[in-house]
DNA sequence: CAAAAAAATTGACGCTCATCAAGAAAAGTC
DNA sequence: GACTTTTCTTGATGAGCGTCAATTTTTTTG
């Protein structure tokens, strides 16, 4: 750990820098220590798409890192004051072969990851807006909290709506939708009151 | 090599048989030695979404083999006789540990699937499906082919639909439009003339 | 090669959702 | 607390694409 830190800098991004842009050549990986950071994608028409967010402990720029041709087809945005640790790929390298147990803790978090965007791209392909809104909230439930919890959304309407591959007007109208329903409540402050998590479940239509 | 092929099994399947269903609980990992293995998911409502292909010298089973309670979220069905080479959990993490530069080899392929899986959520969430199409065919383009190839369909034309979130019927239709427009032509079995790459890239209005 | 099964095509129709516009609410700033 | 900026909401409209149904074509099988 110490040998680690020894190579490691640590960087300061300002809300609104880039730690990185797409089509933009480098091979570090990157540590989120403090903040958060919205990796995107762009279009070519200009649209968006989230693909995800990066809290403190999570990292990113394993695709420039392993494929040394490799250019980021992802925007990193801070989106606030944030700190990041950054090691190069020669040092990457060097740990991984002295320490193998870390590549399977990485492996492990990778294999995760893919889990994760197949399944993302499986219910943006086959389900519809409001199936893929209630299984998000459904994901953002803390496990501990009983079958009517409060939840706090972890991003704004507007990033949700970009993450589930919609808009933010449609966003608006399903939350609408689901309030009505009887099915949540919409409070102060991004946080939600779920009735009834199994009901919430089978709406789903 | 000789030491992982001592422990590997290699198991045959038929077309139609599943190397794993979904919810099932294994820890191999499968490598793909001789056929065709088509893996895939289930939405609630049935709906399935092609996740991949896997041909001679592909893996799959890393969710399972990575994340030790995890059960398989997809399935892995055998499209024709097909031979895999199975190792399991035990032995994988034993060969990682002893030669860390394989390790390398898997994170740099797990990474290159990452990056795949989430252009296929961005484009699936944002692009029409005939700009899904037309990237589809960009892809499957052989390098060496020059701006005026003939390539031939990986994968029956209803795979295409359920790879890009759609149905064959649209599918018909828009290879219909593709070729209305002059930009391909189709020919039997599977082959498609692209008149001209940058053309057919610039249509996707 | 004929029969059966699977895949692909075509048409008609309607629903989901994107788009544009405009106003309200919330959050960030001095 | 007033001002600015961003986010959210609500309405009207229509395009894109899914669905259902029927036929044709291709592939598979004995």
């Amino acid at each position: 750990m110490d040998r680690i830190a020894g190579k490691a800098h640590t960087n300061h991004y300002q809300k609104g820098e880039f730690l990185f842009r797409s089509q933009e050549k480098d091979d570090a990986l990157y540590i989120v220590n403090r903040g958060k950071v919205r990796i995107y994608r762009l279009s070519d028409s200009g649209k968006e798409q989230l693909v995800r967010i990066l809290n403190p402990g999570d990292f990113t720029g394993e695709w420039t890192l392993f494929n040394p041709d490799a250019v980021h087809e992802e925007y990193a945005e801070a989106t606030r004051d944030t700190s990041v640790c950054m090691i190069q790929q020669h040092d990457v390298q060097e740990f991984l072969k002295e320490y193998p147990a870390i590549s399977l803790k990485l492996l492990g978090e990778m294999s995760q990851r893919l889990e994760s965007s197949e399944r993302q791209t499986a219910q943006v392909a086959v389900e519809s807006v409001i199936t893929r809104l209630v299984l998000f909230l459904a994901e953002n439930v803390e496990p501990e909290m009983g079958n009517s919890p409060t939840i706090t959304l972890p991003m704004a309407k507007k990033d949700i709506a970009s993450y589930l591959g919609t808009t933010p007007e449609t966003i608006s109208r399903k939350f609408g939708e689901l309030e009505d329903e009887g099915l949540i409540q919409q409070l102060s402050g991004k946080r939600i009151k779920i009735q009834d998590l199994d009901d919430l479940l089978l709406y789903s239509e």
